[in-house]
DNA sequence: TTAGTAAATGATAATAATTCCTATTGACAA
DNA sequence: TTGTCAATAGGAATTATTATCATTTACTAA
């Protein structure tokens, strides 16, 4: 399982891609971004790798945003804001969840609680701008 | 617009079953719910409908869980725990998004909020009986 | 009653994101 | 070289959702 060799380039330069990323990208963007590289790759490859990564816990998804599942290289719980009218995902780094927060979810919920996600859905500054202007 | 006489007997049907429930559920499980009590009444309509109160902010979606969009009509923010195993989203009621929170994340990102969600994911107490017992 | 209308619906086709399938390729060990 | 097995490419299949369009329903006015 060790990315040596030019068997594993293409998974690792899909991970790779993910994490010098901050935009949350979908599938899409990533088969995008790594296509140069390597001309051959599939978008199928994309799919199965990003599902692979996501169940070994290397990367999270958020979720779909207009229906397209965007994912997330930073597993450390933080916050995000979506703009629903360009679809942008941005972190918002100066806040985190509270710990006491997951602590009663936890007690209340009753089961295991594995994850948690604190998500703002508005619009962004720049299509707030270009509402105006419009 | 009002809800009288049969020609908005449907629709009303649709929003009274999805506020008649906490399952937080799917268009197919309105649908299957509806069904007896109409028919007639086809798939495309659920979702017609489902889409109309959501965009006249009548209910709201949770987003997909294993990639199927659940709607609640509970439009009040609150949290919720998502079950990865069995799909089944429940309510938190006893916790609240604090405001200072929301605060700082209108500050922060600087155009406009318009909803907060908090979810919790992990596997319910029914779930982690069930994986104990397998 | 009887058109005339506009909205709502049923049935089905179309769309698109994601997953599945199979032959092929690359890496490595014997 | 050869066998094995995981990883992949390419494309077909799946499936949730949306769009289309002819029909039905409700309401209004003559």
């Amino acid at each position: 399982m060790e990315a040596t060799g030019k068997h594993f380039r293409k998974r690792s330069a899909i991970l790779n891609c993910l994490r010098q990323t901050d935009l949350h990208p979908s599938a899409e963007w990533v088969y995008a971004q790594v296509k140069p590289q390597f001309p051959d790759i599939s978008l199928g490859t994309v799919y199965r790798n990003l599902s692979l990564f996501k169940q070994q816990g290397l990367i999270s998804s958020l979720g779909t945003v207009n229906g397209i599942e965007r994912f997330d290289a930073n597993t450390a719980p933080h916050v995000h804001f979506i703009c629903q009218t360009c679809g942008a995902v941005m972190d918002l780094p100066g806040m985190e969840v509270p710990q006491q927060l997951c602590r009663n979810a936890a007690e209340e919920a009753g089961g295991e609680i594995q994850a948690c996600q604190l998500t703002f859905t508005g619009t962004c500054s720049a299509c707030c701008q270009n509402h105006n202007i419009n």
